[in-house]
RNA sequence: GGGGACGUAGUUAAGAUGGUUAUAACGCCGGCCUGUCACGCCGGAGGCCGCCGGUUCAAGUCCGGUCGUCCCCGCCA
């Protein structure tokens, strides 16, 4: 039944053939998209990674591949070979790059048979997303998918090449490594010939990369996986791809440009899309005031505009309250506006209320006056003064939140996305990069009661900013940067510390103490004795950015084996119990009692 | 840890107030068909209604729990 593939050998990929090859002897293999059988003649659509071409079977082309053809079902993998032909008049299907020929088969080997598949393999599949991911390998000859996969093996290889032509050495840094406090929950490995003792997977090669500068290499880049064990969302995975890299002898704006450049070259050749550079720059404080987060989406307008000074005595209570109690009262105009309907703003009020606000003051402004349930409190004056400030004008409706400032901007800078989206004011296909520079160093921890660092603990402080590490930690400006792409953050990296003076006083604001200091970054306070230059990098979501280079909407449609949002494998069932011989070996006893 | 949506045939979905044989489309199987390309026509098979328990004369439908998938908050230096 099944024919051995022999001596044949693929002569074309199935987007190839066209009338120039009109006459000649080819031979194509792949698998059956689609079969359609007149009875007298068949059409199969045969797929390979490259694309389609319709092959037909006629008995009086060859009695025995026709009749074999009859029982060709979806997904077999078959081998034709046979005579390109032009298509009868008519008979041209525009929708296929070789839609003005087919191959007239001759001879059909069936390579292999297949089970009907739980979906059809294609781009508009209606199957749901747990049934790709359990039958992932078909979900990956989808053209979609093969085309996304395909995108990021082209961005990485670019980027070597790339980094590689600025004089940087990809190093391998390792996967078993040592446990890290702060930040993220590590993924641990037990180690069998150190009974008790665990390795922690990288959430990131941080440490690492900064020995290699100490170590002289100058310029360090890998394309690397991380681990972090937190809950997962559309763009995040508990293993991920970063490119990162490292530098010593630089200031920022090296950093910049140079991964301008690398973007450029990116969106370039793999997109054909031009940028141009240098990429806006906008210090941490400005996003906050202006967009109400720190990465802000450029694609459109809608800022926030901070009236507290103009609202502070007017007569409505909930302004004047949240100014009095160290608050600030912001806005946003949306252009267009004042035609959003009660239930509308009902929506949007309840959106923001999940952000923390109690509520949200708004205003139409109508052809016969100002519409709002606080225009009463308003003076002529404060009116005024909103309306020059805001810029807004008829037909637009403002929003108020008044509150503490996290609150407000977490509230509107949330709401400002959101009605971009809601009143499509995003241009399909905008690619806006944004630096955000100047975050805050540290920032304090109610719960745990100390100061944490906003980046890590190895970020240098400004300069300017150094006295204030004793008086006032949180003022402390850091040399951190995060490049964002339309509101997503894709990358960031900073200038680190290189002096062990320095780390040592960033370890005390943190409240880590000098033995902790030591058993946990002994290593590293050791290096930074040793000579270490100046030195800063950074690092970038890799699935991140494809996601959005592809148009994708969740970083698993750049991953081919990703897992689900609790984290498993639908395909293999990882993660699954341990064999109790693995267990205890490793002198692990498993307790799930009471969880 | 919390909020929300969903779970019915291989797949995607419909199943009002609880009611007797659980629908549809696509797919699948069989037959016919020499110009289709989402081929067409005729016929057919296919169901632990996620799982467990409860209410009821009666549960896909109501209630409780549980498992799974997705989105969001917290979390992700």
């Amino acid at each position: 039944m099944l024919d051995p593939l022999g001596e044949w050998k693929k002569t074309h990929d199935c987007n190839t053939l066209g009338l120039g090859h009109a006459g000649e002897q080819v031979v194509l293999m792949g698998w059956v998209q689609r079969r359609r059988d007149h009875g007298g003649l068949i059409f199969v659509d045969l797929r390979d990674r490259e694309g389609i071409t319709q092959v037909v079977f006629d008995p009086q082309a060859d009695a025995l591949a026709h009749e074999r053809a009859h029982g060709l079902r979806s997904e077999f993998v078959i081998a034709v070979r046979g005579t390109v032909r032009r298509r009868p008049e008519g008979m041209t299907n525009p929708k296929l790059k070789t839609g003005e020929i087919e191959v007239l088969v001759h001879d059909l080997k069936i390579l292999n048979v297949a089970k009907t598949p739980p979906f059809h393999i294609e781009d508009d599949t209606e199957a749901s997303e747990s049934i790709r991911l359990k039958y992932r390998y078909l979900d990956l000859r989808r053209p979609v998918m093969q085309r996304n996969l395909i995108l990021r093996h082209r961005a990485a290889f670019l980027t070597r090449n790339y980094f590689a032509d600025h004089g940087f050495v990809e190093v391998e840094t390792p996967v078993l490594t040592k446990s890290t406090p702060e930040g993220a929950r590590d993924y641990l490995v037990p180690s069998r010939v150190n009974p008790g003792k665990f390795y922690a997977l990288p959430q990131s090669p941080q440490i690492f990369k900064q020995l290699l500068m100490v170590a002289g290499f100058e310029r360090y880049m890998q394309i690397v996986k991380c681990f972090r064990d937190e809950d997962l969302r559309a763009d995040r995975q508990p293993e991920f791809t970063q490119l990162d890299l490292e530098m010593s002898f630089i200031h920022e704006e090296d950093v910049f440009a140079l991964i301008e450049g690398w973007i450029c070259r990116l969106f370039q050749e793999l997109l054909g899309v031009e940028l141009s550079t240098p990429f806006p720059r906008m210090t941490y404080a400005d996003a906050m005031n202006r967009y109400g987060t720190d990465r802000p989406d450029t694609r459109f307008g809608l800022e926030l505009v901070d009236l507290t000074e103009i609202v502070k005595d007017c007569d409505f209570r909930v302004f004047r309250q949240a100014v009095e109690s160290g608050g600030r009262v912001k806005s946003i105009c949306l252009p267009g506006g004042s035609r959003l309907s009660r239930k509308d703003l009902d929506d949007l009020i309840e959106f923001v209320q999940g952000f923390g606000a109690k509520g949200m003051a708004w205003i139409k402004v109508q052809p016969d006056g100002w519409q709002s349930p606080i225009t009463k409190f308003l003076s002529e004056g404060v009116r005024g003064a909103i309306a020059e400030a805001t810029g807004a004008g008829q037909g637009d409706i403002l929003f108020f939140v008044a509150d503490q400032p996290k609150v407000v901007h977490e509230s509107l800078g949330n709401l400002r996305n959101r009605l971009a989206r809601q009143m499509n004011l995003v241009e399909d296909g905008a690619f806006q990069f944004c630096w955000v520079t100047h975050f805050p160093l540290l920032e304090w921890d109610p719960d745990e009661k100390r100061y944490v660092a906003v980046h890590h603990p190895f970020t240098a402080p400004l300069e300017e900013d150094l006295p204030l590490l004793d008086e006032a930690p949180e003022k402390v400006r850091s040399r951190a940067y995060d490049l964002v792409l339309n509101g997503t953050e894709i990358g960031g990296g900073s200038i680190r510390i290189h002096r062990q003076d320095i780390q040592n006083k960033m370890f005390a604001a943190l409240g880590i103490g000098p033995e902790e200091a030591a058993e946990k970054f002994g290593f590293l306070l050791d290096a930074l004795q040793f000579g270490a230059p100046p030195h800063g990098g950074i690092a970038f979501g890799f699935d991140r950015l494809l996601m959005l280079m592809s148009g994708a909407a969740s970083i698993r449609d750049v991953i081919a084996f990703p897992k689900t949002q609790k984290a498993t494998c639908l395909m293999s069932g990882a993660p699954s119990e341990a064999d109790i011989n693995q267990l205890l070996e490793l002198c692990i006893r498993v307790e799930t009692e009471g969880r």
